[in-house]
Parts: structure tokens; sequence; C-alpha cells
DNA sequence: TACTGTCAACGAAAATCTTCGTAGTCAATC
DNA sequence: GATTGACTACGAAGATTTTCGTTGACAGTA
């Protein structure tokens, strides 16, 4: 089975995780020119990030190739809820509710965004039925 | 007026926030105390965490007295927003609904809290009116 | 075969975060 | 005024995160 206890992604560590998110299985070189285009950074530097990734699972690594392939380990589905409970617990007592009415005051939604989470509730709802 | 450019707090930061959301104005002592009933600290390592805040600007000082009082600078709720718009955009390319959908989906909040959440939505179409 | 460009590995430096030991200050008490 | 206890300041060590220079391996090409 596959191991679970991941560790929470640092920052740098998560802008990878969006690269090989959004592209899929990539080399170090291509996630390095995504990051190009927003920041400025070294290639051997995105390198060394993406081998401790591989180190502490983050990541998993193809070597069949030269050009190592790189791959998320784990969804961007988890790993937000992961981010999310984590904070949950650092920043608002455990309370969801807290949450989402913080999240939801912050930002503006627009009214299809807000209609979607309004079914959402519906869902949840039906659930405790 | 206020400065308003606070960084992220660390979580050993966020722990002693909320000790001072909690308690409010405090001595190092007794945040000292509150934090052992939770978990194994040196009280210097306390002392010298809060010093740092004070730099940082995340907690003010008042010296009068020879036991310093400290306070928390910026208020749980902004903290909160802070944090949330922070993770917004590093996890979550900056979709507050994808991050409601993700709190929402996780963690079961309960009918009452789900009906409150319902009532700020409606709060929130409202004033889209 | 020698040259050139691309790549991963390695090590190390810089920055930040977390921890605490030691020293010095001050106030109350003996 | 000497001792004791509570407090802050200072400095430093260890851990983690972020950065990148250098090296060596390899593959294609002149």
């Amino acid at each position: 089975m596959a191991s679970k206890n991941l560790p929470r992604p640092t920052d740098a560590e998560l802008e990878i995780l969006n690269v090989l998110w959004q592209r899929g299985p990539s080399t170090v070189r291509e996630v390095y020119e995504v990051l190009l285009e927003s920041k400025e950074i070294g290639y051997t530097t995105v390198l060394k990030l993406m081998q401790i990734m591989s180190e502490k699972g983050l990541v998993s690594r193809d070597e069949s190739d030269r050009r190592h392939v790189y791959e998320a380990e784990r969804a961007q589905d988890e790993t937000q809820r992961q981010l999310l409970s984590d904070l949950l617990d650092r920043a608002f007592n455990g309370s969801p509710t807290k949450l989402v009415m913080q999240a939801l005051s912050s930002k503006k939604a627009s009214r299809e965004e807000l209609a979607e989470i309004r079914r959402m509730l519906d869902e949840l709802e039906k659930g405790k039925k």
C-alpha cells in the first residue's frame, strides 16, 4: 500500500507541485521553464528541490530515461485538504465553519460560485438526513 | 496609522498568538504556562519567540512594568483572513470557491453550522443584488 | 576521437526557524 | 547589604528551507 504520512509541502515545494499538477509528469527542465515565467530561479535550485521532494515522498521519479521524469505523489485535492486541515488546527481552533465564513467574507465569489457552494450545502444536508 | 504588511506568522508564532487571542495581553510567563499544558517547551524559548515577534511587529510590548506585557498586534480575524488569502494563492489558484468546497467536503460540519453558512450565503447574495 | 551541450549529483552557503543555556537586572526578604 | 527568586537580554547551536556553483556522466556531432 502507499505510505500516507507525507509532510506538509513548503512554499517552494508547493510551487513545484502546482506545475506538476498542471502539466502532469515532467522533467526538471520543464518545471524550471514554467517557474521562470513568474520568478527568477536557477535550474539547479529546482533540481535540488525536486530531489528533496523525492526523498520526502512528495513526488515519485522515473529514472528509466536519462531525463528523469517527476510526478506528484499526492493528488492536488488531497494536498489541498491536507493544507486546509492543517490550517484549521493551527489557526481556527478546529472550527471548519469559522474557516468557511472567513473565506467567504474576505474573498468575493461570483454569483455562480455562490450558487455552486449552495448546491454543495444541499448535498451535505441531504447526506445528514 | 498602523503599519500593515505584517509577515505571515510561523507555526510556533501562531501557537503564541492563539494564547494571546484567548487570554488577551499577557506576560511571557503566562503564555509559557498555557503552552506547557499541551507541549514541552522551555521558558526562554517562549521568551525569545515573543521578542522576535515584537521585532516583526506581530505583537506589541508594554515595558512599563518589569514584567513586560505582550499583546497581539493583529486581531485573530485579520490573521485568519491573511492565512486563508495566502493559502488561496499558494494552493488553490486563487479560487475561493474551490477552497470552500474542499473545506466543506473534508470536515463534517453540524446541521446548525451548515445553516449558519447558508445564512452567510444569503447575506452575500443580497449584497450582490 | 575530441568537442559541445544537457543532465543529475553533490556539497555548501545563506536565510530562516526553533530551541535553550548563561548572564545580568531588579525587587523583596533575611 | 547579602541572598534568593523571577525576569529579560544575549548569544549561539541545531534544524529546516532555499539557493546555486561545481563536477562528472552521457549523447550527439564535428
